[in-house]
DNA sequence: CGTGAAATATGTATCGT
DNA sequence: ACGATACATATTTCACG
């Protein structure tokens, strides 16, 4: 991965709605040499996906909360099964497994609270695994970026 | 915003590589009918932006800290401040505005140890209005879904 | 909202470095 | 192995019904 596809990648992490065209000028290569780079990209996986990022409020208010989730066991199996039910959960946006007294982090988005109750009974109320969790309720999500750094 | 645009939504959130045509087909609408309701939708700011996203582990190790952060007072402008701080970090991917004991949480996303210590002196420990903060370290991202529900 | 034609973009083959 | 040019195919986009 050269230069060439550092720049590439960095500009479809801030916007992929470019025509190929606009992109190979901005980068700097002819169109079809772009767009071999691109595909490239694509295949090896290194894109994953594209996407529309929405306005959540657009969309009815739109509640995130960061749920701490404190495992009862230390236990591989244990930790495997409450991955998936979390991967099968369409409120929950993101999970992170994080070293320390917390097991897991979790972003729930939820147009309300009812929804986010709902969610509490049927997966971590539901789970023997699950000891405890604590939720951070989120009044405003501030910054959402997906980019990750290149260059830092 | 009808039934139509919802289902355009869901799909734009899911992947914008197809082309307009596919998608039209997809949500029955022709070709034109669809395209004039895609630029609606972002003229209006429904969808905010369109981004590839990248394989954080295809880019070098990528490192991600959940940091709670605690004010030193609830202060409106001294918030305002910091959130501008956060929002110019580029280290900084997400931000949450939370209630409770903890006042924001954030999601930091570096490629190292050092990458992250750095950011730690330049924003957090340079700001007098941060009272404490706590860092959980991400071992593993097991979940990254930027798709918001239309529908739970 | 759909149709069809003009304008653009994408994709491919080939050549040159 | 990679990029540029040119040509064929596909898509976008617009005027009109």
């Amino acid at each position: 991965m050269d230069k060439l596809d550092l720049r590439i990648l960095d500009q479809l992490q801030r916007d992929t709605s470019l025509t190929n065209q606009a992109l190979a000028e901005q980068v700097g290569l002819s169109p079809s040499a772009c767009l071999k780079r691109v595909r490239r990209l694509r295949e090896r996986g290194i894109v994953q996906r594209e996407v529309a990022i929405l306005a959540p409020d657009a969309l009815g208010a739109n509640l995130h909360m960061l749920v701490e989730v404190t495992m009862a066991r230390d236990n591989k199996t244990l930790y495997g099964q409450f991955i998936k039910q979390v991967e099968a959960a369409p409120e929950v946006t993101q999970c992170y497994q994080v070293t320390g007294e917390v097991d897991f982090v979790l972003v729930v988005s939820v147009p309300n609270m009812e929804s986010y109750d709902r969610f509490c009974d049927r997966v971590l109320d539901a789970s023997d695994n699950v000891h405890k969790f604590r939720t951070l309720i989120s009044r405003k999500r501030t910054k959402f970026e997906t980019r990750l750094p290149l260059d830092i």
